[in-house]
This record gives C-alpha cells, sequence and structure tokens, in this order.
DNA sequence: AGTTTTTTATACCAATTAGTATAATTTAAT
DNA sequence: ATTAAATTATACTAATTGGTATAAAAAACT
C-alpha cells in the first residue's frame, strides 16, 4: 500500500506537473505575443488542448495563471543566474550573458509583458510573496555583478547601480528585439549581438 | 451676414478644437498610464468633464480616439524635429535632442502606450494613411539625422542605421524612466541624463 | 466487469463596457 | 422672451468574458 500507492501517486503528480508545465508555457506564450488583457482563458484552455473547466482545476483564476506564468519565468531566471554564478566569467560577461537569456527568450516570445501600471494585475504580483522574494534576490545577484563588474572597471561608474539594473532589466522587454525581427532581416543571434552592443557599447562612440 | 457669422463660426469652432485637443491629452495620459485595454470610454468622459454622448460627437470609437491621441502625439515629434532641424545643432545633438523630447514626454506620462502586437488597435494604426506617412517621415527625418552622425564619426558604425533608430524610437517606451521615477531618488533631468548616457555611451567602457 | 474518479462539452450566470436612444436641461441666437 | 441648438444624465442594448454548474463520456483502478 505504500510503496504502490506512493509511485502511482508520484506518477499521477508528475502528469499533473508534466500539464501545469504546458499550461504555464502557453500563458507565457499569450502574455508574451498579446499581453494579459488580450489573453482570454477560453484561448489558454484551447491552446493547451483542455477544457476550460481541467484548466480551472490546476489554477483558481486567470491572475493565477498569469501570476504562475511570471513566477516560472522568474524561477527561470534565477536558475540561470546560479549557473552563471558557477562558472569563472567575469562579472561584465555574467552580467552580459544573463541579458541574452533574456533577450532570448523574448525573441522566441516566451518572455511575458509587464501588466501595465494600474492593472490589478499588478497589484497582485506585488503583494505576491513569493515573487516578491524572488525579484528580491534576482535584484541582489546582479546587483552584485553591477559592484564587481564596477570596481573592476569594466562597467562605467558614472550612473548608479540602480540604473544600470534597470536598463538590464529593460531588455527583458525591449521592443527592438521584435522590431529587428519583424524586419527579417537578421537572424535571431545577429539581432542579440547587436542589441548587447548598442546596451553595453551605446551608439555612440564609433571607435572600439 | 458674412463676418459676423464667419467670426462666430470660427469662434465655435476654437471651442471644438480647444475641447478636442483636452480630450486628446486626457486619452493620452490614460493610454500612459493605464493602456488601451484598461482605459474605458466612461473614464475618458469624466477625466474631461464631458457626457459620452458629447465625447463620441468628436470621435466616432474608442479606437479613433486613441488612434487621434496617437497621431497627436506623432505630429508633436514632427514639429519637434522641425524645430530641430533649424538649428545648427551636430546631427549627433540633434539625436539626442529627439530622444529627450520622448522621454521628457514618457516622463510626464504622456506617451501613450504601443498597442500590443496582436491588437486591434495595432492593425488600426498600419492601416490609418496619415499616421503611417508620419511614421515614415519621421523615420526619413531620424534617419537622415542617424547617417549624418555616422558620417561624421559621432555613432558607431558597428551596428545598421535601421538599429540605432529602433533604438531611439524604443526610448519613448523605456520603463527604465518609469522605475527611475517611481524609485523617488531622482529628480526628472537627472533621469534624462542617466538614460541619455546609458543609451548613446553605452553602460559598458568606463573611461570617457 | 464494475466502480470510482477525472475530463469534457455545453450551457449558463454575472459583470464589464462600447456604443446608442431619449428626454430633460442648459446654452446660445435672434 | 422665444426659439433653436447643444449638452447632459440616464437608461438601455449587445457583445465579450471570467467563472461555475451539470451531465455525459472517458479513463483509471480494483
Amino acid at each position: 500500500m505504500n510503496k504502490g500507492s506512493n509511485v502511482k501517486l508520484s506518477f499521477k503528480q508528475k502528469m499533473m506537473l508534466e500539464r501545469e508545465a504546458q499550461i504555464i508555457q502557453t500563458v507565457n506564450g499569450l502574455l508574451a505575443t498579446k499581453g494579459y488583457d488580450n489573453m482570454t482563458v477560453d484561448e489558454i484552455a484551447d491552446t493547451v488542448g483542455i477544457a476550460k473547466a481541467s484548466l480551472y482545476r490546476h489554477f483558481p483564476s486567470k491572475e493565477a495563471l498569469a501570476v504562475a506564468a511570471l513566477a516560472n519565468t522568474m524561477e527561470n531566471g534565477l536558475e540561470q543566474i546560479e549557473v552563471i554564478n558557477q562558472t569563472t566569467l567575469s562579472a561584465l560577461n555574467k552580467l552580459k550573458t544573463i541579458t541574452q537569456w533574456a533577450m532570448r527568450l523574448k525573441l522566441n516570445q516566451q518572455m511575458p509583458n509587464l501588466p501595465s501600471e494600474n492593472s490589478q494585475l499588478r497589484e497582485h504580483l506585488l503583494a505576491h510573496e513569493t515573487y516578491m522574494d524572488m525579484l528580491v534576490n534576482m535584484s541582489d545577484s546582479i546587483g552584485e555583478w553591477i559592484e564587481q563588474a564596477q570596481a573592476d572597471q569594466q562597467i562605467t561608474t558614472s550612473v548608479t547601480p540602480l540604473c544600470i539594473l534597470y536598463t538590464l532589466y529593460a531588455k527583458a522587454c525591449d521592443p527592438v528585439l521584435g522590431f529587428l525581427k519583424t524586419s527579417g532581416l537578421y537572424e535571431d543571434e545577429q539581432i542579440i549581438e547587436m542589441v548587447t552592443s548598442t546596451c553595453f557599447d551605446g551608439i555612440g562612440h564609433p571607435t572600439h
């Protein structure tokens, strides 16, 4: 009764988690392409290929769906940061690596759009402890890289670390990526390179 | 009968235009803070201080309201470009000036958010000839500045002019401005300076 | 095979909201 | 003052959509 049922339960849970992952990926895609307001619950269910009632057995509300998707992205980001922290990359290159990870996600239309300033969703996010913890966690980690890179004279000290942090965060929702992709003129990795260059080298100062 | 009625008509038209300007400013504010989907027509009417029926005497639909607001912003941008073109500023400084104009608008929460990729509003905008004409017009003008600045070796030639154009456009909706403002640590003009610096100088290369 | 649980399809409810109709009120014109 | 026009408040319609109830079908378990 013990082992048997445990294995079965574990299998069921695996299925559950598997589908939950599928749901979250779908939601992230829709959040990336249509945004929270233009994404409907029926659409999510249809895209995943399950009934709406089943969807609501996983998540209690549309907001919970969005929060779960955002939290999942945040988790993946933290995981990336851990991986990067186990390398011997310079602080500057750590910053570039995590930024490019985010840009790749955005290019693949898996980076959810931020909720607009006055939205209900934003309030919910700010009230979500786990999410906020992860955000603080991420900011701390990246903040350390920024200070290290400044100490190593790899990045500028003429703007504050906070400004640099926000600038890097902003790359995760930079519309330039979508514009360049839509133009059809460049491969994804070319786009990553160009935007990385404009971010770290700036568009001024031609002689590098 | 001629002059009298003309004067009266002109006065009436003035009132009409005056109020239309007020409406558009309100819509721009709401588009900036809440976005198209979270902005309701009742809210617009209330904020302007007129009845909804009166609002619909000026604009036939919510979309028309948004398009008018976006077009108005575009007009103002083109006007700015003309003003700048009558100065003796270097191409680089022209680029900085127009970018900072856009950033100031954003900081004052008067720069409307772009419609999301799949929205109905976006389709309408793309089908709006005058708007698209103005967009092409603006892109041409700024594009000339970019090529001139590259020729003058004031900005990098290691990314394409198109990428630079998009990068500058993106500053008009850069969330960094809002983040820094929300932090409460900086004055608006400080924020403008910092973001201009990260845009043109980049965050790498500490020694300038 | 029979029982239980889960999933599905469908219909439905309630809330929101764009847009309209209307009657009353205000404003403007003569 | 009277008339004409515009504005307002209010109520309404129709469509969308988040969320729920239910009964049938499918799947899983014993």
